[in-house]
Order: C-alpha cells, then structure tokens, then sequence
DNA sequence: CGGAATGTTGATATGCCTCAACTAAAGTGG
DNA sequence: CCACTTTAGTTGAGGCATATCAACATTCCG
C-alpha cells in the first residue's frame, strides 16, 4: 500500500488486523463519510477495529431480501446496489442507488426487520460488518456514530427529492435529475471519469425507479440524448450537456449536504 | 399532575426543572419514544435535563424553512405540521405530515442547512429544544442517541413508503394509503378516538401530497367517501371501513416499525 | 354582510400506459 | 465458432386516465 493511500486514513496504520485489504475497505468507508463529517483520529482507531467479511454479488442478486433480519451491515466497496420495494403484484419500486463507500442498509442498525431489499446493480463487491461491533463502536465514540447517522439523514435526504421528482415533475426532468444526480454523486466519491460513471442499469429498472412504462423510458430516454447528449449504454451514463440536463431537471444539489461540490 | 402521568415518565419528577409544563412535553416525547424503543432510567435523567421554549404556530405558518441553519429542534407538542419543498415555479411538495410526539427536523441536528421546509398543516403548538443540550446529551448517553436516531430512520421509512406510493399505486390507491397511514399513526400515538383523528389538510395540500391535480382530489376522494365510508371534513378524517381501505391502500404497516401494532 | 379562500363539477385535450410486433444483443450449448 | 435461445431494447397504434381550464357553489372569516 502506497503513502498516498495511508494518509487517507490519517497515518493510521491497521494494527489491529493489520492488512492491506482491510485498510483499503475501511478507507472506502472513511472516505465517504469525509465527504460531510470530520472524524478525529480516535474516531479513526475505532473504525480500524472494525472486522469484515467480503462478499461478490452477480448481477441482480438479493443482498437483503423485505422481511429479514440482518446482524450485519453492509458497505459496498465496488459496483451499484438498488434498494426497492416488492408490491403485491411482484413488480419492484427502486427507492435509491448506491455506489462504493455508501453503507446501503446502515437503517437496519436500529431498525430489526428490513422494510426492503437490497440488490446487486451490475456485479458489485461488499463488505459485512457486524452491528455488535458497530455498536460497540457508537457507545465508546459517539461522533463516530454521528458521522454515520448523518449518512443516514442524507439518504433520507435523497428519499425526499426521488418523493418530489416522481410526484412533481414531468418524465423528461425525472430521468434528467436522477442522472445528475448519480453523476454528482459518482463524482464526489471520485468514481467517475470526466462526465461519465458506470450505471449498470436496464431501461426496466430505469422505469421501476422512475415510475413509469419501459416504452416512455425508451422515448424519454431518446430525448435526453437528442437534446443534451446523454448516453447510456453498456453500463456507462455519459452527460454531454450538464449544464443543460442539470437545468430540465431542475438539479440542486444542496440536499446532497456535501461539503465541496465536485461540480 | 396525576399519578399516571408520573407514571409515564418511569416515576422521575423534573427535579432539573421542575414545573407541570416541562414534565407533559416532555411525556410526549418519551411516549413516542417508547413506541418502538426502550429507554433506561438514566436517559430519562438526561431528556429531563433539557430545557425547551414554547411556539405557538397559526395554520399555515412556517416554522422553518427551506435553507435556514436551525440551532433548535421542534417537538410537536399538539396539532400538525408538514414537511415540503418548495419547487422552482413556486409550488409545494408535501412529504409528510407529522403529529404530537413527532420531531419533525430532528434531521437538522447533524445536517447543518434545511433542504426542505416545515409549516403548521392547521394551528399547532411545538417545543424547541437546542442542537447543543441534545448533542451533549447524546454524547452522555448514547442509547437515547439509539433512540432519536432510530425516530429518524422511521422517517426515511416512511419517506420510502411514500415514493413508492407516489410512483407505484393507482390515485385512489394513493389517497387511501396515506389515509391509512395517518390514522395508523394517530392511533399508535393515542390521537385517535375510534377511527377518526384530526388531519386538518385542505384538498390543495392533498394534492401537493400525493401528485395529483386538485380536481382528481376531490374526484378521487369522493370515490371513496361512497365505497370506504370515509370522510374528511372539518378537519377530521373518519374511516368507516378500514379494511377494505387497509386493501384498496395496500397497506402494510411494518414500515412503522412499531413495538405493538394498534389496530 | 361582503370578500376571499376552498371546494365542486363539467368539457376538453393530451400524455402516458397497454398491447403487440419486431430488432438487437447477450448468453448458451453443440 | 456458429446456431439457437433468451433477454433487452425499439417502435407504432389505440384508448384511457388525469391535467387543465373554466364556471360555479360553498364555507369561512373579518
């Protein structure tokens, strides 16, 4: 591991368990929560203690499945996962999507019995950790705990746009806005390369997330690139127009609660 | 005070402060608390501990809104407020709706700039307690930390529901879901007598609510005024027949997360 | 009592869903 | 490596649900 990578995790070397890939999970982790909280070197120790176990996803698998109840919390350390609702009916309601350094069930910490599932968008890799250890952790430094409860109000935070994008807007600026935001969001956590990101995401999912019918996601999604220059295709969302795309959907970043926007 | 008043916060007399006032809003946060977590004598102390100042808020009135850098936060005391964005064209989403015993920015307290506003849905009364003696009290016990942060994850659980109903279920499906909800919730919280509870929300904010036009609301409502018996006048919402609305809703309500279910 | 806010109803237009046929791409087994 | 199967994406036609607009009724409040 390079000097680059140790001081990312402030010179704290992983004495604990003390290997390269465990430093490189937890600096994922650290990384993230950097983007909105400061985290002392205690906080730091802490995190460091921390075991995991890692886990490969293939496509479309379930991590979490409505109705369990996990003891561990995942983190995931490459590739998308979704959240989503499964109706009565069988058919799915994408809540949210989330990338490396995102923990996409940190909720079920505090809440026993999972509401939703968790699925692999395009392969992704995660790591486990145990919630007696997180909690262990909380107790010993709670602005650990703070830093990820603040995670956790920035999800919610994400679930209130996605409330106002699929009630309030008109199709185009749906797809529109929840490409900026994914872009942006790649972006912060250094995952994109210029204005492109991997979104291993189907023009059905695309239509379970946004509310409405494949046909309309197809047309919708012809518009977008016609008139902003907007590809997706084999997993890459590329925006040629930000400026413009950011505008029909009347992106405003501000509930993301970053604390330097990599745009 | 009565004796099962005194009951109701585990015995412990506000020695801190001392006076009727503080001891009943007080009550009302520990007994929404206590619907899905438990809290240990000494957390008690500590929420005791707290001081807090009355507001007093007209129907309609903000009580924060979108952008500020609130130092305090709200605990409705009785009535009802609402959570919404306000779009670029000058338009409302509502969010979600919340009760006595409610922290309705209980987010502010790790996530410095409001993303989104909170007014009074009808006149209401809250209590507003300092950022600073909660996170002090946080960092002295951290189980009622566990305890907030557990309200607040509810919230995003209920955020959930709410995409997933805005986006996935038929407009009449919509309107009897959040129906259900919040009778669900009053009912829980002991605000309900029978199966009516107040919801003092115009047809206009039923609309900012659930996406839909305000001649739809009153279409939609009158459908199931006549099928479902239900009625929302004067402030009141009634259910006549819970059950076929529980189903025409889809509701389930183990997103609640709630200890002991109340219907 | 007057005025404003809120709720009610009908007519019209349209955006989106549904259905269905088809094409392209990706994965599979011989 | 190719033929086959399956999955994912594309396109068009038709009908319906819901937004929009406009007129009117009712309630609320000063």
């Amino acid at each position: 591991m390079d000097a680059r990578a140790d001081r990312t995790s402030c010179g704290i070397r992983s004495h604990s368990k003390g290997n390269a890939v465990l430093t490189k999970v937890l600096d994922v982790l650290i990384r993230k929560l950097r983007e909105h909280s400061r985290l002392g070197r205690d906080d730091l120790m802490e995190l460091h203690g921390l075991s995991h176990k890692m886990r490969q996803l293939r496509s479309g698998e379930d991590l979490i499945r409505q109705g369990d109840l996990p003891g561990v919390s995942a983190l995931v350390v490459s590739g998308m996962v979704g959240r989503y609702h499964l109706l009565p009916n069988g058919k799915r309601q994408y809540l949210s999507f989330h990338m490396a350094g995102d923990m996409p069930d940190s909720q079920a910490l505090f809440i026993e019995r999972m509401d939703h599932a968790v699925c692999a968008i395009g392969p992704a890799s995660i790591a486990l950790l145990p919630h007696r250890e997180l909690i262990r952790a909380f107790h010993r430094r709670p602005p650990l705990s703070f830093a990820i409860w603040r995670e956790t109000l920035i999800d919610a935070a994400i679930f209130r746009e996605a409330i106002t994008n699929n009630s309030a807007r008109t199709m185009p600026a749906r797809m529109a806005h929840l490409f900026c935001e994914l872009l942006y969001r790649a972006r912060a956590s250094g995952l994109a390369t210029g204005n492109s990101c991997q979104v291993p995401i189907g023009l059905n999912q695309l239509g379970e997330t946004l509310g409405m019918s494949i046909a309309t996601v197809n047309r919708t999604l012809q518009e977008l690139r016609a008139a902003y220059a907007v590809e997706l295709r084999g997993g890459e969302l590329i925006v040629g127009n930000w400026r413009k795309l950011a505008e029909l959907g009347q992106f405003d970043p501000g509930y993301l609660h970053l604390k330097k926007p990599p745009m």
